[in-house]
DNA sequence: TTTAGGG
DNA sequence: CCCTAAA
């Protein structure tokens, strides 16, 4: 539970991310996925904003997010739409000591559920219960536990005194340096800039509250994760978490258990990690760069508790149905005020109502988008309206704006479109089931200035909405003002959802696949894939196509796609979407050729 | 509101 | 992309 207020932070590690800001008390929030295995790893810092974007850009602008709920972003992951899933909602709490309600006994429920919680999410969708040790994640309480003691008691204190960054941080090589980070962020940087690493490292540890696991980070990797056991319940469990962060609650367990899982967590965070930030450290310098973006989302403090524990709430439990693929939001598409407590819980796991963050006087609090996209005002607005304490959080927000704009920018610049000056091909390969080797997978190499550059021409006509009509370009021409060039990335989801729901669905598809682009609405899905046809259609007869005649799209649609296009629509043509995907196999139907007057399709 | 089509 | 008729 938590409501929405803003993303105001994003930790780099990707995984917690900030997401209200009431005075002193933010929420944070954990995202993880499930993996072709079925394991819980880390969102990735692409799925994180994908979800981000979600959240921002989804119609409502007022969301309240449970724990335990899953966000299906469009970033993808390993298959089929990635999941996201709320891992936990948080508040973090500035300086406060031991949680009153977290002691002793308190800690003492979770095992009664932690034993329901076992339940992960298999790659198909389905449940796995604790039994299958093999495939199953360790459990969000499991992992609240080993989260939340693991630090005071842990013996680590003595080491506190150590901790005081240079001392150590010196001594180490860059290697060491960078595992440090990765550590402590979460993910692997190929940045080799000692000083930068250290800074970076100590900047992270002196944002976050809990010492006692920073020390412990550095400590564990300095010497090498000599403590390093076998005491999660299964290696192969990778259920993660940003380990840098904890809860500096006191507990009761005992020193070396929970000291040994937390190593053993940290260790799988970080080979988890490494997979999932490849993206990040593909685009080489890109770690670098982040130096000269002062102003970068602060990392907040990390300490935090579990809000849902301490408040008392609702327990009722529950668990949520895991296939779920339906995002929440679509349940309510038109809700301006999404209060319902999501998802439909039916099987074992635990989850707690939402509740406002906000005094939880039951007010919905929109929350305000960052200015990268659209409308600040009117949100802003909104958010000085119906917060009372508006003030506060306002001016967190411009302060935020301006200073992270830019950075959540290129943070973004994965999802965001692709100007069409850079015809590179971008994004994970998207789910078109039956292309999986297609050529058109990772970008590559990015020139930053560019993107800059890109990025700039885009908020400029983002900020300036509605009275210009054209804007200038680089070559010097004019173009119309709300031209945003089709990414390969956007086409092949368009693809793809066509391929699901079917064309003509164009709404569904919208929603289920396009969630995070409110650009692009119902309609232009619909005439995108009119193009497309169009363009399937025009190349196919003459073999490869893409000769002088026909104008260049600013964003070169490969060949397979527009072949898919071509069979998507022959298929529609035959039999109803539902059933759509059956029929590849026969395209030789005889009367293939009927009503071939109109395009061929619906 | 969503789709289909023309401009 | 925009606009609008139809459903």
């Amino acid at each position: 539970m938590g409501t929405l207020v803003d993303i105001v932070g994003n930790e780099e590690a990707g995984v917690d991310c900030i997401i209200s800001h009431k005075a002193a008390d933010p929420v944070v929030y954990q995202l993880a996925r499930v993996d072709g295995d079925g394991r819980l790893v880390p969102a990735t810092e692409d799925e994180v904003m994908a979800v981000e974007d979600l959240l921002e850009e989804d119609k409502s602008n007022v969301r309240t997010l449970d724990t335990g709920q899953i966000l299906e972003c469009s970033t993808n992951g390993s298959e089929g739409q990635p999941q996201l899933e709320i891992l936990e909602i948080g508040t973090e709490k500035p300086n406060i000591p031991p949680h009153p309600m977290m002691d002793s006994e308190e800690v003492d429920v979770h095992p009664k559920e932690r034993i329901p919680s076992l339940v992960c999410h298999g790659s198909d969708g389905s449940v796995c219960q604790s039994g299958s040790p093999g495939e199953c994640s360790k459990t969000f309480s499991e992992l609240d536990r080993s989260k939340t003691n693991s630090s005071f008691d842990t013996g680590m204190k003595p080491d506190f005194s150590l901790l005081n960054g240079e001392i150590h941080l010196d001594n180490l090589s860059v290697k060491d340096l960078q595992e440090t980070f990765k550590a402590t962020f979460g993910r692997e940087t190929s940045v080799k800039d000692k000083q930068w690493l250290k800074r970076r490292i100590i900047m992270g540890l002196t944002n976050s509250c809990d010492f006692s696991t920073t020390s412990f980070v550095i400590i564990d990797n300095r010497v090498g994760r000599k403590q390093k056991t076998e005491t999660c319940e299964s290696v192969d469990c990778s259920v993660l978490f940003d380990c840098v962060v904890t809860s500096a609650m006191e507990n009761h367990e005992s020193p070396s258990t929970s000291h040994d899982k937390k190593s053993e967590i940290h260790s799988i965070a970080n080979e988890t990690n490494m997979e999932s930030s490849t993206f990040q450290d593909k685009s080489g310098g890109k770690d670098a760069e982040t130096e000269e973006r002062p102003a970068k989302r602060i990392r907040k403090p990390t300490k935090r508790y579990i809000e849902e524990l301490s408040e008392g709430e609702s327990r009722d439990s529950g668990a949520k149905i895991v296939s779920s693929v339906k995002h929440p939001a679509y349940d309510q598409p038109s809700a301006k005020v999404w209060a319902r407590p999501v998802q439909n819980f039916g099987l074992d796991r635990r989850y707690l109502t939402r509740k406002d963050s906000l005094g939880g006087s039951g007010i919905q609090i929109p929350y305000v988008s960052r200015i990268r996209r659209s409308r600040p005002r009117e949100n802003l607005m909104n958010l000085m309206k119906l917060q009372p304490s508006g003030e506060g959080i306002s001016i967190s927000l411009e302060k935020n704006d301006v200073a992270s704009s830019t950075q959540l920018d290129k943070e973004c610049g994965n999802n965001a479109p692709k100007n069409s000056l850079s015809p590179r091909w971008i994004e994970e390969p998207p789910v078109v089931a039956s292309e999986r080797s297609t050529p058109y997978t990772e970008r590559t190499t990015i020139q930053l200035e560019e993107e800059v550059k890109l990025k700039n021409v885009e908020s400029y006509r983002n900020n300036s909405d509605e009275e210009v009509v054209t804007v200038p370009t680089a070559n010097g021409g004019m173009r119309r003002k709300h031209h945003r060039p089709w990414t390969l990335s956007e086409v092949v989801k368009l693809v793809d959802g066509v391929a699901k729901y079917g064309a003509g669905r164009w709404s569904e598809i919208k929603r289920l696949a396009f969630a995070s682009y409110s650009y692009r609405t119902s309609v232009d899905l619909k005439d995108k894939w009119r193009n497309l046809l169009r363009a399937s259609l025009a190349e196919l007869p003459t073999g490869n196509g893409m000769h002088g005649s026909r104008k260049q799209a600013s964003v070169p649609i490969p060949a397979p796609i527009l072949s898919r296009v071509r069979e998507l629509a022959e298929m529609q043509t035959h039999v109803p979407p539902s059933i759509s995907y059956c029929k590849l196999a026969e395209r030789n139907e005889p009367n293939k050729t009927v009503h071939e007057t109109r395009s061929g399709f619906l």
